[in-house]
DNA sequence: CGACGTGTTGAAGTCCCTCAAGCCTGGTGG
DNA sequence: CCACCAGGCTTGAGGGACTTCAACACGTCG
């Protein structure tokens, strides 16, 4: 699948459960107004099951960016589940793992700021990987959509975690996480970290952190 | 389980299996500062697997009311599901039920503004029941954590709603839907219904739905 | 090259949060 | 039975964070 590609009621009726093989898979809700959510994300290794809400007004399943996906009828699906046991405790945990995602994501977007539900999703984004450089695989418009606000404020936090010298751009979708503590605390919705900005109010250079 | 009971670590250790039989559980998260979130709630039937959450910092489950739940440990758990095809079935339509209900509370929050994130919750309470008749199963305080608002914006959501003739407050918990299709149009973000209080800015006397 | 979509920047507006105070209800004890 | 208290609920004013709108920079693709 495309960026953009959306997969069909029609198709969902046939085959409601697949997984991904590569790429981001994104469930969208859109609103009257035109205001647009997504309401969660599928990575590699996601087994979906969205039995019974192909017709239902559940949000679409949008891909963001080239997406293998491997898809199975019902009768299929319950087959391989009730014969192999390592694949129901695959399925299992999957979905499981997506309800908890699910949760911690709500909790992100109810009381925290901007600046702490970036720094959440990075932390999301570094699960999937190692390191301390993170790939974000969505374009700042879905991230926007994603983490509840507007895409000139994800800018704005970005640019604002790089100032004080906290990450490290190295490309649109690339950043390097230079002081992790920092991030970690503003995540976790710590104030008294939030609003020291290196200095910088105190009439200091900004250091420039190479 | 009283009202503000929580299930500590140890007990989830050994048995990280639950089904909620009556009350209303909530997973709840702890900011650094204090602020507090409920990140998602479990009612009668719902099937809470917490294996290997217990020592995470995942939220803790707290009692918001008298809630009776059943405990199982893994291997009961195991048990049953493996040679129970029925129960398996149970268990599995729970959690994915679970699934759906996080990532439609996660598009609630996102984007949506209060009388919508509001007008939302009031549906989802009502999948429950029945009728035009609401109960609500929490405090303004619960609700406000849940909705992502302060207590006050949700006293004065509630305030706006009846102010308009859309539901009828009949006691602190308890309220009548009058305009069914207004209140659906504003949970799913309908700008323009939004703003007309009934003709009441245009200095009409207010209808005064009985 | 020019058109397009995305990303960024700046200024003005708005919704909600914060704080402080008063009100109401349910439980307790005299 | 009623005064009393405590916690929750409500109401009001003021400030802050994000949104909105508009304009510009940048890379991609026709």
């Amino acid at each position: 699948m495309q960026r953009g590609e959306s997969i069909t009621s029609e198709e969902l009726l046939i085959w409601p459960i697949m997984a991904v093989t590569t790429g981001v898979l994104s469930l969208q809700h859109l609103l009257e107004d035109g205001r647009k959510t997504i309401a969660a994300l599928f990575m590699q290794g996601d087994i979906i099951d969205m039995r019974g809400m192909g017709n239902r007004q559940r949000g679409h399943l949008i891909a963001l960016g080239k997406t293998g996906i491997c898809r199975l009828a019902p009768q299929e699906f319950e087959t391989v589940v009730d014969h192999n046991l390592g694949a129901h405790k695959v399925a299992w945990n999957s979905l499981r793992n997506q309800a908890c995602r699910a949760m911690d994501h709500a909790a992100d977007l109810a009381k925290k700021q901007a600046l702490e539900k970036l720094a959440s999703f990075l932390f999301e984004c570094r699960r999937h990987q190692a390191e301390d450089r993170v790939h974000i695989p969505l374009r700042r418009i879905d991230l926007a959509d994603y983490l509840g606000m507007q895409p000139e404020t994800v800018s704005r936090s970005f640019k604002d975690l790089q100032a004080r010298g906290i990450i490290a751009l190295e490309s649109i979708s690339n950043l390097r996480i230079l002081d992790f503590p920092t991030l970690r605390r503003i995540a976790n919705g710590d104030k008294n970290t939030q609003n020291q900005r290196q200095g910088q109010e105190a009439g200091f250079k900004p250091a420039k952190i190479s």
